[in-house]
DNA sequence: CAACTTTAGTTTTTT
DNA sequence: ACTAAAGTTG
């Protein structure tokens, strides 16, 4: 969260006397407008408290209730109720909303954050307890993997058969399920790199203790480790946190888990509000069994459901509800409304891809047309490439779009450069930053430069930056390389000197362009230069909002995001169905969904019947977040990586219960030929269920039709086009038998055509494609 | 050291 | 098809 992990206020505050109780004389303003079970959620303050929260009934509101309720009835001080969410968006929305009902009071809490601001927080205290000093860095993902990357060079393994990104999505997992190296079990010992997963793991932590740095996953760690072995430090945290409150329960790891359960030891004041319906972060860690099992790990725990929903109409509520009975080992919720039943799910079949998102285009517009605002519109996908054949439509058109998600402010290249820069200026010791920036502008400070940067840094035992200082005093590098270096080293002393009385955004950047990092992005003409000079002027704007650089270095450790104020435009919202998780429309497209793509196949192959039912709670999230109208569709052909792939409807389109979805299908598709294929009438249900009943089967029949047609009418298209007047020399093309090949020669229609794989061929032109 | 070529991978994503 | 990253040249 924003609040400055340098700034000592909350940190010696010891642990207040319980407040004088105030009583209040009728009952406060905020119950009112409660439905019986969250009034329920929100006055059974004392006890461990599980609260299975399904879509759209009211979650948050209580969460942020039951704080001001807390402080309300003066069981806790502020400062003394620990509540936790995932991300900060919803670590920042708690906090407006408890300001909202209580006012300015909530000021005061101080421990409203996300797992790892809050852990890092309580890490800074007693970063001696793990060898580290308290303003450590912390790394992420990138540094991460560098970092692995040079561990590996030294156990001199191949980074080709052994990837360093591997090794770190190991170790991630690890830290999820706070294994230690010496925890980790055999097999997992052995797990990478012939055998020498532990061996790796333990120097890759002996490594961040140097650097004095810290990955995400160590915030957790780190502070459980501390608790387990110093119980006098855990006690005092166990009594200042009276109240605790989870958001997103479902979500937690092992780690957050036995984190949470150490800190609610003492008062057993633990609220933790989820959905095991909405579990879709499997495959990070996530654990459903915590929730699963709540009833059991806190004995006497108070479990309220909250199923009566507010958001979604009948049909839509109840669509979902159906579909996600099918998964097993729920904790089970009946969700219901009070509401109309509205409209139908709509569940629309098309040829391809492509008259997918024309067609969804011309339903936006005419829902434009009839009042509806594009911001009340989405289109949620199952993967981030599925936005495009979307925005190439909606470009075409003069749509006003918008895409959530993708590469992030702060992994921009430009920004992660900068901001080595500042790491630099602030910590000279972080030889992470220094080696990223050593060489950016280039300064003919190559590999070998910095290897024997590293030697000496290593003989030392010193720091990169050190070592970088006493070799230019050495003749041990060429004269040219030296003088740079040292430009570099007294740039940076300068820079620190004028820190001292220069404002830090000013500072910023003076080191941007006296490095002559502004002057390489103004020098650079490819298109995307301007766009990063800009990026570098907002986050030295961003800076302005901080005390000092290491404010703001920390922050953004924490917060990868920054704000952006483009939300007041009128445009169609286009992200993931993780993204979309905890947020709700109007109107709600529900592409792509076919075997294959949703539930994907990945998911399928790596997790079985695991992968299925997190895709179809996926799929069950994807329709609650749907107020008024959901528009699920799947597309007979798509073309993926270049390739065209049929694909039958997916079977959660089966699984949806009959009597609230309305199917459609343009005639062509799955009866007539190609040809007459025009604007759709509706078909009658039974034209795409069949009219056999409920078995699974019948629509897979109906629908492999379509498939026979996709392959003559692409035998006919590129024979009437490829007459070989198209190709060149050289050409890469492609063929549906042989792959991907290049045109050595051309006679009339017939090619020679060197095929990557199945070796030199002649082909006639009409069988191949331009690659 | 920079420019060019080849090759592998290509779900979801926070912190 | 596309991208990013590694390998190969001049």
């Amino acid at each position: 969260m924003s609040a400055d992990p340098f700034d000592p206020a909350g940190w010696d505050d010891a642990p207040a006397a319980t407040p004088a109780t105030a009583v209040p004389a009728a009952p406060p303003p905020y119950l009112d407008g409660l439905n019986p079970e969250q009034r329920q959620a929100v006055e059974a303050t004392d006890g461990p408290v599980l609260v299975l929260a399904g879509a759209g009934t009211g979650k948050t509101r209580v969460l942020t209730t039951r704080i001001a309720h807390l402080l309300h009835l003066g069981k806790a001080w502020p400062g003394q109720i620990l509540a936790v969410t995932f991300t900060n968006k919803a670590a920042r929305e708690m906090q407006q909303r408890v300001a909202g009902i209580i006012g300015g009071v909530a000021e005061g809490m101080s421990w409203l954050g996300t797992f790892h601001s809050i852990a890092a927080r309580i890490l800074r205290r007693h970063a001696e307890l793990v060898g580290l000093q308290p303003n450590f860095t912390i790394l992420d993902t990138d540094d991460q993997v560098r970092l692995l990357k040079q561990i590996l060079a030294a156990e001199g393994m191949d980074e080709k058969r052994f990837p360093a990104r591997n090794l770190a999505g190991l170790i991630d997992r690890w830290k999820n399920r706070a294994l230690t190296p010496e925890k980790l079990g055999a097999d997992d010992a052995q797990s990478f790199g012939d055998g020498k997963g532990r061996t790796l793991y333990a120097a890759y932590q002996e490594r961040l203790k140097t650097l004095n740095a810290a990955d995400f996953g160590d915030l957790l760690l780190h502070v459980i480790t501390i608790f387990q072995k110093h119980p006098d430090v855990l006690a005092d945290w166990q009594r200042r946190f009276k109240y605790i409150l989870v958001d997103e329960y479902q979500d937690t790891n092992v780690a957050q888990y036995l984190w949470l359960r150490l800190l609610a030891q003492r008062w057993r004041n633990l609220c933790c509000v989820g959905d095991d319906d909405q579990s879709i972060y499997g495959w990070r860690g996530a654990e459903v069994g915590n929730i699963l099992k709540f009833e059991s790990d806190f004995p006497g725990a108070l479990v309220i459901r909250l199923e009566r929903n507010y958001r979604s109409t009948g049909h839509i509520l109840a669509a979902a509800s159906g579909l996600i009975a099918a998964n097993e080992g729920r904790l089970g919720k009946t969700l219901w409304t009070e509401d109309d039943m509205g409209e139908k799910v709509r569940v629309i079949g098309y040829w391809d891809g492509e008259e997918e998102a024309r067609a969804s285009a011309d339903l936006i517009e005419g829902m434009r047309g009839h009042g509806r605002r594009l911001s009340e519109m989405a289109i949620l996908v199952r993967a981030g490439h599925q936005t495009r054949a979307f925005e190439e439509r909606f470009v075409t058109v003069g749509l006003p779009y918008r895409v959530i998600g993708g590469p992030r402010f702060y992994e921009r290249q430009e920004i992660r450069d900068a901001l080595a820069y500042f790491r630099v200026l602030v910590s000279p010791d972080d030889d992470l930053a220094f080696e990223r920036i050593v060489n950016v502008p280039k300064r003919g400070l190559g590999d070998a430069t910095v290897q024997q940067l590293h030697l000496l840094a290593r003989e030392r035992n010193i720091s990169l930056h050190h070592a970088a200082t006493l070799i230019t005093e050495t003749d041990e590098l060429k004269p040219k390389a030296r003088s740079s270096l040292r430009d570099l080293i007294d740039g940076f002393g300068r820079w620190r000197a004028a820190g001292r009385d220069l404002p830090h955004p000013e500072l910023a950047e003076m080191v941007l362009d006296e490095s002559g990092y502004t002057a390489m992005w103004q020098a650079d003409k490819s298109a995307e230069a301007p766009g990063r000079l800009d990026n570098l002027k907002e986050l030295v704007d961003a800076l302005a909002g901080f005390e000092s650089l290491a404010a703001f270095l920390d922050h953004v450790a924490l917060v990868m995001e920054i704000e952006r104020g483009d939300g007041n435009q009128d445009m169609v919202t286009l992200m993931t169905l993780h993204g979309a998780k905890g947020l709700e429309f109007p109107v709600v497209f529900l592409p792509g969904w076919e075997e294959g793509l949703f539930p994907s196949q990945r998911s399928l192959d790596e997790n079985g019947l695991a992968g299925l039912e997190e895709e179809r709670r996926l799929a069950y999230v994807g329709i609650t977040r749907a107020r008024e109208t959901a528009i699920i569709s799947h597309a007979a052909n798509r073309r993926v990586y270049n390739q065209w792939q049929s694909a039958i409807p997916s079977r959660f389109i089966d699984e949806l219960p009959r009597n609230h979805v309305e199917a459609e299908a343009r005639p062509g598709l799955w009866g007539g030929t190609m040809g007459d294929r025009g604007f759709g009438s509706q078909l009658r249900e039974a034209d795409l269920f069949g009219d056999r009943g409920l078995s699974p089967g019948f629509q897979r029949a109906a629908t492999a039709k379509p498939v026979r047609h996709l392959d003559a009418s692409f035998e006919r298209v590129t024979a009437n086009e490829n007459t070989g007047d198209d190709f060149a020399r050289g050409q890469r093309v492609f063929h549906q038998k042989f792959g991907y090949g290049r045109i050595t020669n051309i006679d009339g229609n017939k090619l020679d055509i060197a095929f990557d794989k199945a070796g030199a061929k002649k082909v006639i032109a009409s069988f191949v494609s331009k690659a």
